[in-house]
DNA sequence: CATGGGCAATCACACAGGTTAAGTGCTGCC
DNA sequence: GGCAGCACTTAACCTGTGTGATTGCCCATG
């Protein structure tokens, strides 16, 4: 049990790199999340994590990999509403929403970490600082939200593409992941066609584009952002939103 | 002192109703609330009630009227995020994000509560159950984003047009503000082009184009959803998402 | 070794929605 | 009572992005 315990801990990193970029987190605050947390589970590409319209009993915390959140549509089409790496919970909305309007899906390899609602309650009863900063953690998701439906409505699908990769690669060096500009990024363009909202073929053109103008380039798994500085001038990228300032919440 | 508590109380009425369409609230939670209460404001129309990047040291509750999120972009287009209406705040998030990553103005006259963040912290640590309802609050907006960002991605804009009517008339009639179909909407058609994410030019087609086919009537303030179940079928509009049931939160 | 399926890359064509501009009607104000 | 300003309407034209189809590559599988 114990060893159980500080193995979570470990796995725990990211997501406590995550909140300590926002907050200082106790080592009592710690402990409980560790002494939480339950299973471990183990995803490849293509499945789904929590399928739309369930109930889950747990909330699901990504430790690796690439997830993401999406509905599909009566004509078949798909769109991603959030794309979710190490250290972010999943579905962590689920323990008071109670039912899922929307899957999971695994978009990598990705292994992941349980944590039941019940045991969640028990910490917003008992910690009040830690529940506000898994508040936080819904929070931010919201934010990237609003980011989102901001290039959505207003920028063009090439800006919309750079956006999403500038805001990945800033999510994932925050939790020490990636550096010097590069990333693995072992996604499909379909996947990215349904993130941003355009069609495969688009994507394509779009990607092309990125390419000969110098910004990128990404051979199926590492991405290199050549200039990201003129990479985030083109996508109008600002990382206000990601709020990523330590400060007492 | 007292009186203005119950004063308060009665503006609360919406927010009131608004939660306990999904959970019980008990009196003593109502009690902290309306303590919890400090300034009455009133703003009109292109008012705007927080701006983009300041640090509020209150959170804010509509009482009456309709207001927006919204960001600017440096070309001077516009987004809306979500529309809110009586019962919703439109800054929680600024109790744990601290710093505003976009304004919210207002579309009517319109009325608004004050909640100092202090308060909520107190809040947070003698009402766990309040808490989660305040947390469950901010995660029915992610939820809205979730929707709004589907149907920006894979919807075209008579849908969205359309769908986010269902949605405003819902949420109303949820708070006893509107029933028969109807509610009064006294939006300009370059309000709605922000929140769909198109041109006034396209509103204007897209408002013709729903009225000809004898979804709705709308002469400036009432808005008359005609048939409202082929509106919906129309818009692929799923209310799923609002998650209007009352359970155990 | 052959095969089939998934993924990336292109092309030709169609159309939803943007842009620009001009005109109408209402309201409020000096 | 005339004028300025704003919201709405309509038109002509342009373009970004979708659709459908085809090709080639790579890799896993039998």
């Amino acid at each position: 049990m114990t060893s159980q315990i500080i193995e979570a801990a470990e796995l725990l990193q990211p997501m406590f790199r995550k909140l300590q970029q926002r907050d200082e987190l106790g080592d009592e605050e710690k402990r409980a999340i560790a002494e939480a947390a339950d299973q471990r589970l183990v995803f490849a590409p293509g499945d789904d994590l929590v399928a739309d319209g369930s109930r889950p009993e747990h909330s699901t915390l990504v430790t690796s990999g690439f997830t993401c959140r999406y509905k599909m549509l009566p004509n078949g089409s798909r769109q991603f509403t959030a794309i979710h790496l190490a250290g972010d919970f999943v579905d962590l909305h689920s323990f008071l929403l109670k039912e899922m309007d929307h899957s999971v899906g695994a978009l990598s390899h990705c292994t992941v970490i349980t944590f039941p609602h019940e045991r969640l309650v028990t910490i917003s009863q008992r910690f009040p600082h830690l529940t506000r900063m898994l508040w936080l953690s819904t929070l931010l998701d919201g934010a990237m939200h609003r980011e989102w439906l901001v290039g959505m409505g207003r920028l063009s699908a090439a800006q919309r593409t750079a956006h999403l990769l500038c805001e990945i690669y800033l999510r994932l060096a925050a939790i020490n992941l990636a550096r010097d500009n590069q990333f693995n990024f072992p996604i499909t363009q379909a996947s990215l066609a349904d993130a941003v909202g355009i069609s495969t073929v688009h994507v394509n053109r779009v990607l092309q584009e990125l390419r000969h103008g110098g910004y990128l380039a990404w051979d199926g798994g590492m991405l290199d952002l050549l200039d990201l500085d003129r990479l985030k001038a083109f996508a109008q990228f600002d990382e206000t939103y990601l709020h990523l300032v330590q400060e007492p919440r």
